[in-house]
DNA sequence: CTTAAAATGGACTCGTTCGGTCGGATATCC
DNA sequence: GGATATCCGACCGAACGAGTCCATTTTAAG
């Protein structure tokens, strides 16, 4: 299914958010949770995560909460999804852990690895800008959809 | 992680050997089993579904087994996927499917689809046949570029 | 200085899904 | 008719993900 996790669901919604009120200040997890109907505390979880990946700026205390620690279009949804998730892997096995039975007679590993790439590649290419600005399409400037054409930046 | 299922893996893993022993007659599950260590009764599932799906023809009887249905490089990755682990969605919604608690006051939807959709293009770029010839790249065919750089390490 | 509002962090529960198993039915060839 | 296959549904157990609870720390406000 190639699904992504709820809890990087619930980051890139925060992520998203967070670059669209850049303006105001720090926004509380509270907050943020009751926007989006989401448990507050797991929500806490998933935006501490992001801090530590540096993702988001954090101020405790009692007008606190979270901000973006940079520009949104400088954070893409590969950078998110890892940050939750931890690095994108399509196989069970890596380049580092080769632990899978099959792993010896695996003659489907390198291909596989070329496709992920590509999913990265996917990624990689929208920023959390988009995210916010989005509203449809950026019009591929060809006209068809099929391959997996970056043209951006 | 977008990690894709072991039953995902043993299906392709099949696939590619069907592919490339495709001369020789039916192959019983139990040989396919046997060749890379996996519980024949989980590949046999397997293989029922591919068969369900269409992409094998099964023959059953004393010298049956399992053959692609149709040349292997007609046959996508994406395919393969899709008839194990059901179409492929990235996020919890999908275009019928409104089931999901933040489904009103989403608004990474239309984003994600787009990326859904290069993912599946990805999936779709890459044939059973070129799994089974795989070392190293295939170029792609003509016209399309992959954009962004697979070279690594 | 006190207090309240926030982030932080660990441990824990619970439910679902997935990988895997079992048993039996059906088809085919010798 | 028997051996060798596919076929099919039901079942089980463990792992993982989602969510909860609680205790601590930090910091601004009053």
């Amino acid at each position: 299914m190639l699904r992504l996790s709820k809890k990087a669901d619930y980051a890139l919604l925060a992520m998203r958010h967070l670059a669209a009120h850049a303006d105001r200040g720090a926004m509380p997890a509270r907050e943020l949770a009751e926007s989006y109907d989401i448990p507050a505390e797991l929500l806490a979880k998933v935006l501490q995560k992001l801090v530590r990946a540096k993702l988001l700026d954090s101020h405790q205390g009692i007008r606190g909460g979270y901000g973006l620690s940079r520009p949104a279009a400088s954070i893409s949804v590969a950078d998110v999804i890892q940050a939750i998730d931890g690095p994108l892997t399509v196989t069970a096995c890596s380049d580092l852990d080769h632990s899978c039975d099959q792993y010896a007679k695996c003659n489907i590993r390198d291909p596989l690895w070329r496709i992920k790439d590509r999913i990265v590649s996917a990624l990689a290419a929208t920023s959390v800008a988009e995210l916010a600005t989005d509203m449809a399409a950026i019009p591929p400037p060809t006209g068809i959809t099929v391959p997996v054409s970056v043209v951006r930046k």
